[in-house]
RNA sequence: CCCUCGGUGGCGAAAUGGUAGACGCAGUGGACUUAAAAUCCACCGCCCUAAAAAGCGUGCCGGUUCGAGUCCGGCCCGAGGGACCA
């Protein structure tokens, strides 16, 4: 039989069958198979971000990450390590809701609908994730512990000294002095300091979600990542995770993790870490009397300080208040002013002076105060000493309001020595200043999990206990969280959980004392990226419902930092693989809870994720038509000619143009598109529906077989660049493995044709290098050049065949052997075959035999000044003596010197002879 | 403006400073076949050629080196991120 489709898709499914029903892919965990071989090997964690189950289920680029990870842990698998590898779902999410609120139908029942198709899709690839291991975070059991997580969060506060999270108890022992406090002052200064809390803080609205947003989540144009609705800075009170406290340590911990200098560089821009110093000015109004409020600038330039003529603050400052001129009008607008406004105003100077005036305290020049928006509240301390002469922006504002500008002061030598002064005057201090604002934590939305908080009747929010977890989602009336026009920023939110007021408002005994209470519950939810911020440990123990979130004995196992420190001792997940686009979001806040539980002693390793790897993107073309309608990508036609025949006519050609057409002549070749007919134009983008040029994996699979589509998909380039989809391309990975099936069954006779004899040396040669360079691009994720050197070596091994009729078994081992991390199923089938019994999955991959490797001659490249004039073969073992006298006698070479003078020979045995002339 | 990554045939791409274009797609020619498909073999950067040889070639300009796609400096172009952050 010949491997086409229809075989290769009965194979997949014996496979696929077996695999299960041996349960082939399920992980031994130390402790409870103790026994298990795989135990005593080394663990190794390769995990995928966390997919949404979308609706729209999966076009071809989607799985190519979970193909990577897989063929990267099935290579780890065959090479002597314990692999977890499994994956689940991160199902509280928008377009679930919206889904919930157009068809009046609970967001379960869709989600749960678009797992099951995403589950379907995927169990199709044969990827080999460990189905006891799988969960959804919408599952009570999970909520449960990403309430749990909460509580910890919030039941601890960040202890300056040691630098880490401290349980909140411990600052109370500090502190007898509180011990008077009532219960309501107790609660607001313990809101002060704990790491999950409540603020009342101008925060992202956005009327048109109807919810407030994270800063990471809304644009630099200032709009929703989700929807591209107008947010705005609103006063409101929302829950926060005081993610600021561990600025310091998300920045500089980044330094032990092997992840690419772009994310790195992302997280560290977004951190945004600035050395400076903070000065104090003495302000005075204009009959300059001296009153009491100072004014705190922040500068990472204190050794301009001489060249400051004015300062500015920002319309939110407080100092605003004792304006001595009328700036209202000014104020009103600058708040109104949305991120929008704001970002298109950039560069256009705008404000007032103040009335009041500020001392310079090393020369005691009165500097005016201006109220200006260029100046922001969120950052430093929400005034600026001006600089006109070295600052772009203030030069601005200062030629805008006609304002000196000193353009040759005297400067400190350098910054340190600035500060010195500073502090030695005792007008300020060196500090160091984050653009990382805290985590806005709290959503008004239905489809979250709810906070495991109640408040009493004066308004204060107590924990829940632990043993009253979860708290699961009320049913209600509808889904919809409040949305508005779009530009009402008068708004307020309205979380659909208040709907319910059986759940909201409850009798509890939260068992400390007081037995049974009235409390209101919290109604707002937690964000999505609760879910996804610790789903890593999960895997580790899916059923687990011990004490704490993760069983420490496993986590020891599996993440503790001492067994991947290829750059610094993190621990963590080994590999994961995911896109860029959480670069900032996920990667950020699930460090900063990961950090929490370490501090706290719940996790062994001080990071999370040791080796990030982001997939490229699958692209796709698309076309569309005359009138920019788009058509079918799959039924457009390519036509390519060649311009010399009779080329197109180039309306308009630019002298550029015209040069470059006559000098590469006439063969340049210009593809044409059409469609019925009529003349399309490419476009080169994302797949999208809308867009016509959506490619399944199921039509993939069904055509050339799932195996096909991996080998594809792993061997169009390397991994982490994007690229377009060719679906004409894919017969190439096909016929790797048809060639790859006849190596080793007879298509006619369905015999195999294997015999344990041996060929000759040098396929054994091929072979072995083979083995030795696949190992290498294995282990460094590069699948697309693994397969090149697969394909070389069964065009080898098909040559043999073709020669004497058979091929050695030892080669067809090696070759199935290596390529069953790749296409599992066709592998499983051939290793059968070759009278295995066992499954492929913890064969051991093919070792190198060294005496292969060594050649008796090697063949280079004879230059003279570098150029390539011919080549010579000689025995490995050639002095650079004998090297040079061949090849100066090579008859080529003598025709090419031409009689020239030789001035020296570079002989670099076995890699060039470079003859100087 | 700042940061990161890219730029190599018709296309996707290979190449520890050492014979640029491995491998795949498309294309061309051949074998097999009544024929087609499939398969197998060969060719396949540009230019000049009957064919070679020579010449030119990794975005552009310089530099380092016996030797540069690779290292250094300066530009151009593209993608992503950040940006009135003091």
């Amino acid at each position: 039989m010949r491997y086409d489709a229809g075989l290769a898709n009965k194979i997949e499914a014996k496979w696929q069958r077996f695999w299960k029903e041996n349960n082939t892919f399920v992980t031994p965990d130390p402790d409870s198979n103790p026994d298990d071989p795989r135990v005593k090997k080394e663990p190794y964690v390769v995990m995928d971000m966390f997919p949404y189950p979308s609706g729209a289920g999966l076009h071809v680029g989607h799985p190519l990450g979970y193909i990577a990870t897989d063929v990267t842990a099935r290579f780890m698998r065959m090479t002597g390590k314990n692999v977890l590898h499994a994956l689940g779902y991160d199902a509280f999410g928008l377009p679930a809701e919206q889904h919930a609120i157009k068809t009046g139908q609970h967001p379960r029942i869709n989600t749960e609908n678009n797992m099951a198709n995403m589950r379907h899709q995927l169990s199709m690839l044969g990827l080999a994730h460990d189905p006891s291991r799988t969960f959804a975070t919408i599952e009570p059991e999970y909520m449960r512990w990403t309430q749990w997580i909460f509580s910890k969060i919030y039941d601890s506060y960040f202890d300056k000294d040691l630098n880490k999270a401290r349980p909140i108890s411990e600052l109370i022992k500090k502190h007898p002095e509180w011990d008077s406090f009532s219960d309501k002052e107790l609660s607001d200064k313990l809101n002060e300091y704990r790491l999950a809390y409540i603020s009342e803080s101008p925060v992202n609205w956005c009327p048109g979600l109807g919810t407030v947003l994270a800063n990471e989540e809304v644009t630099a144009e200032g709009r929703s990542e989700r929807g591209n609705f107008p947010v705005f800075k609103k006063k409101m009170k929302q829950w926060s995770m005081r993610i600021t406290a561990y600025a310091d340590r998300l920045d500089s911990d980044l330094a032990m993790l092997d992840w690419t200098e772009k994310v790195k560089a992302m997280q560290h821009n977004w951190i945004g870490k600035s050395h400076g110093a903070y000065i104090e000015f003495s302000v005075t109004d204009s009959q300059s009397t001296t009153i009491s409020e100072k004014l705190k600038v922040f500068t990472t330039r204190p050794d301009t300080l001489r060249g400051a003529t004015f300062a500015v603050i920002a319309p939110e400052h407080p100092l605003v208040q004792l304006a001595t001129e009328d700036v209202a009008n000014y104020v009103e607008q600058a708040k109104a002013k949305s991120a929008v406004d704001r970002q298109q105003d950039a560069g256009k100077k705008t404000g007032v002076f103040s009335g009041l005036f500020a001392i310079n305290p090393i020369n005691n020049k009165q500097l005016p105060i201006y109220i200006a928006d260029y100046v922001l509240m969120g950052y430093g301390t929400g005034a600026i000493m001006a600089v006109p002469a070295d600052d772009k922006r203030d030069h601005e504002f200062a030629e805008t309001f006609e304002i000196e500008i000193a353009e040759n002061y005297e400067k400190f030598v350098s910054i340190p020595e600035a500060i010195k002064w500073i502090e030695e005057k005792g007008c300020g201090e060196g500090t160091t200043t984050y653009r990382l604002r805290d985590w806005l934590f709290s959503r008004q939305r239905y489809w979250g999990e709810p906070f495991p908080i109640v408040y009493d009747e004066e308004g204060i929010p107590y924990l829940l206990p632990d043993n009253m977890l979860p708290v699961l989602l009320p049913d209600v009336p509808n889904y919809e969280p409040r949305t508005f026009d779009s530009d009402d920023e008068n708004s307020e939110p309205e979380p659909p959980l208040g709907r319910n007021d059986d759940w909201v408002y409850v009798e509890l005994d939260l068992q400390d004392g007081k037995g049974l209470r009235k409390f209101r519950r919290e109604t707002n939810t937690m964000p999505n990226w609760a879910g996804s911020c610790w789903y890593y440990l999960r895997y580790l123990n899916a059923k687990w419902s011990g004490d704490t979130v993760v069983d420490p004995k496993l986590d020891k196992y599996w993440l503790s930092p001492n067994h991947n420190s290829t750059v610094g001792k993190s621990g963590g997940v080994d590999l994961y693989v995911g896109g860029v686009e959480h670069a900032v979001l996920h990667l950020l806040y699930a460090r900063f809870w990961h950090k929490v539980l370490f501090d706290l002693g719940y996790v062994s390793s001080p990071e999370p994720f040791h080796k990030l790897f982001n997939q490229g993107y699958i692209q796709a073309y698309a076309y569309t038509d005359s009138r920019g309608v788009y058509v079918p990508a799959a039924e457009v036609e390519a036509v390519s000619s060649s311009s010399s025949a009779q080329a197109v006519p180039s309306q308009s050609s630019s002298p550029a143009d015209l040069e470059s057409n006559t000098s590469t002549s006439a063969a340049k070749t210009t593809t044409r598109y059409f469609y019925k007919g009529e003349e399309v134009f490419q476009e080169y983008g994302k797949m999208g529906k809308s867009l016509l040029n959506v490619v399944t994996p199921d039509e993939i699979a069904e055509k050339y077989g799932a195996d096909t589509f991996r080998i594809y998909e792993m061997s169009m380039g390397p991994l982490d660049l994007s690229r377009p989809w060719e679906t004409r391309a894919v017969v190439g990975a096909q016929r790797y493995l048809q060639r790859l099936w006849r190596l080793v069954v007879d298509e006619e006779t369905d015999e195999l044709i294997v015999l344990d004899q041996e060929c000759d040396f040098d396929t054994y040669k091929v072979l072995n290098k083979t083995i030795e360079a696949v190992r290498v691009e294995m282990e460094n994720i590069r699948p697309n050049t693994a397969i090149s050197k697969l394909i070389v070596l069964a065009n080898r091994l098909t040559g043999v065949l073709k020669n004497v009729g058979w091929v050695p078994r030892e080669a067809a081992e090696a070759i199935v052997l290596m390529t069953a991390p790749l296409a599992p199923h066709i592998a499983e089938e051939l290793w059968q075959r070759l009278g295995h019994t066992d499954t492929i999955t913890y064969a051991d991959f093919p070792k190198v035999n060294e005496k292969y490797l060594k050649d008796d001659t090697v063949k280079v490249g004879v230059q003279i000044n570098g150029k390539v004039r011919s080549e010579l073969e000689m025995s490995v073992s050639a002095t650079k003596e004998e090297w040079e006298k061949a090849a100066l006698g090579l008859d080529r070479i003598q025709e090419m010197l031409d009689g020239k003078a030789v001035k020296k020979v570079i002989v670099v045995p076995g890699r060039i002879v470079n003859i100087v002339a």
